[in-house]
DNA sequence: CCCGTACTGATACGGGGTTGCAATAAGACC
DNA sequence: GGTCTTATTGCAACCCCGTATCAGTACGGG
């Protein structure tokens, strides 16, 4: 688990562009590598990777947890898979996407809201302003109060 | 080690300062509190618990891991301490202070910048503009590419 | 100076993830 | 299809960052 990307996002359009993918980088399409693609690909949202070795909670066939790791890693590094942390637990994996999406996570009521990119260009910019840093949001939560918390508090 | 603080913040000056709001939140000052405190003091910026039990690398005497953990904890409870985290490792931690500090980490070198409130104050109104969040920018960093990286990259 | 109880330290345990290594199986080449 | 190379697996052991339990200690109000 890379705190940093080594690779820009390559998305993927379903397991057969993933196994494709997965050859061009000099992979082999394993069983369990195989499995953590279809969980990825079933999966509603961001996944842990216990999940993913559960089989998205008998959904699914179930995969050894420590291979799950490896190829999350590794599908990391080739730029497939991207993880995320919403809080102190476990990271969660997702697919590469072809656009960014901030995870805005509320410390009151611990519910998530996912942005995408387009909103955040002004965000962004204020950031770049203020410091001169090129901000992504797609690794860390954005951390705060929601609109009904705030009005709550 | 809690995501959300349950307590405003509540700025010590020194030592002293410390030892009052202790005692008026009907704590004791123990020598393993004292000595995470004067930790804390003495720490440059954000430690982790580890450093704070080693002395600060052996500046001051050690004191047990536990004993750190659950200093930190009711301290960051009654709001005196706060903790962040910068990575993917252990948590950070700090006294709290009067002001909102923004932590920028970039996901190439590393290199930590920190950023005050006053000048998060537009970022802030167009994170609410965007989504409603009220944002904090105090628990998790912002992560992208520093100028240098930015400019390298 | 006493005494209740907040706190300590030792130990055990937990989640989340990584590493070492022998065994297995993809898939490139024939 | 058979062979062979080596990427990958599965098991087990391990590591980091904390938490929980609990008997014993010591702070500080009276």
């Amino acid at each position: 688990m890379t705190v940093a990307p080594r690779h820009p996002p390559l998305p993927v359009g379903d397991l057969e562009d993933a196994a494709r993918v997965v050859r061009e980088a000099g992979g082999r399409l394993t069983a369990p590598r195989r499995a953590v693609l279809e969980a990825l690909f079933a999966a509603e949202g961001p996944v842990t990777a216990e999940q993913i070795a559960d089989g998205l909670g008998g959904r699914l066939p179930t995969t050894e947890a420590v291979s799950v790791y490896r190829n999350l890693d590794w599908l990391e590094e080739i730029g497939v898979v991207r993880h995320v942390h919403l809080g102190h637990g476990a990271g969660l994996y997702q697919l590469a996407g072809a656009a960014e999406h901030a995870y805005l996570v509320c410390e009151r009521c611990a519910g998530v809201t996912r942005l995408d990119a387009a909103r955040l260009r002004r965000v962004r910019a204020e950031i770049e302003k203020a410091s001169g840093f090129h901000a992504h949001f797609d690794h860390f939560p954005i951390h705060g109060l929601c609109p009904a918390c705030a009005a709550g508090a």
